[in-house]
DNA sequence: ATTTTTATGACGACTGGTCTATATAAAATA
DNA sequence: TATTTTATATAGACCAGTCGTCATAAAAAT
């Protein structure tokens, strides 16, 4: 009893200590890029000894990418799943996704957009192994969407088809909300997809 | 005469040093991001020694960024230009416009999209000099888009809403395509886009 | 008490961007 | 033509910072 508390404390210690690394490291490859922040600035950004991260992360700096990969499908995917259970038409469906973008890119003064973004265009044709996750990551995304157009009377292909849309236009207007400081262009997106899906 | 010949010669000859520096960087920055590309690599990349980088580029990486940024907005910028003159409609500007991106996808193995994207998720956050040059850049892009969509007919402000719309649609799908390695994004925005665009 | 797991930070080999000092070539002047 | 001045180009030193390793410490389990 005594061991098993202690165990699943310690356990519990190691698992907050490698997820606040993935957390801190997801904030910062989303706002300077994968190679533009240093183990040094990941440690020190979270009070944590460098070494820690060896331990973790035995593969080093790519392993942080995937598991960043791996934590933001889980977020984001939680995130398209209760805009769906919140929403009732298509429209407000949509229109939470966006809700949902608008107000991390307002939070952190439009330096955060897509988590993944990033490190997709600088490692997908670098590093296999990590290319492979954010397309798994990618395909998760549009498949959520999708069964939400299909549980709002679309049939599957055509909800696949317009996932894949709606997911680049989305894609591109966090890249130039970001650039622009403004949130006009996920407005116009939510406006034009509102007006194209149906 | 003599004089002038040597003149231009010697001036034409550190022009091409300094644009072919600006199209080395544009080729790398590309396929792995500006803070992965040292200017060890730049430099040897193109045979040149490391010293002319300061010559040319007094403010250090940062310019380069710069000239890339304005290199990029003038040949995409011409891109556009002609797939306008070569087309008689919209749907057929689109299809243009699709054609040269995926040519260069395929050409590069899926490793070059967009020559802006990869440095605007990771410096228009950072350094405001650039982000004020690719927010330029997207917006330039745009206003060509638009001219001639109201050269089909479309009125003024419609075009403009409409091109920013496919300005996002054709970047989400850039990156798409390059983490799927496949153009099949690309070939589906371009549907969307021929349908929605009226 | 001994072994296993978990955690740590100092260290090294190396590369990064930047800058100053120097060399080469062209123009200008005498 | 000879010589000075200017423009263009290059080389290499510099230090800060990079990632990854490893010998060890602390904690837990046996």
């Amino acid at each position: 009893m005594n061991t098993n508390e202690n165990a699943t404390r310690r356990k519990r210690k190691g698992e907050t200590t490698k997820s606040k690394l993935t957390a801190i490291a997801m904030d910062l490859f989303q706002r300077k890029g994968f190679a533009a922040v240093g183990l040094n600035e990941l440690c020190s950004a979270g009070d944590l000894p460098k070494g820690s991260i060896y331990y973790h992360f035995p593969k080093g700096k790519n392993d942080i990418a995937i598991a960043v990969v791996e934590q933001a499908k889980q977020e984001i995917g939680e995130g398209i799943r209760q805009a769906g259970a919140a929403s009732d038409s298509l429209d407000s469906f949509i229109a939470a996704l966006v809700q949902g973008f608008a107000q991390n890119l307002v939070q952190s003064d439009y330096e955060k957009g897509c988590p993944v973004s990033t490190l997709a265009l600088e490692l997908s044709a670098q590093e296999a192994e990590i290319g492979a996750a954010i397309s798994a990551c990618y395909a998760h995304w549009q498949s959520l969407a999708a069964d939400r157009f299909v549980a709002f009377g679309m049939d599957e292909q055509k909800a696949n088809d317009l996932a894949q849309f709606s997911f680049c236009a989305l894609e591109g207007a966090l890249i130039l909300a970001r650039t622009q400081k403004s949130l006009h262009p996920l407005d116009r997106v939510q406006h034009h997809l509102s007006n194209y899906l149906k």
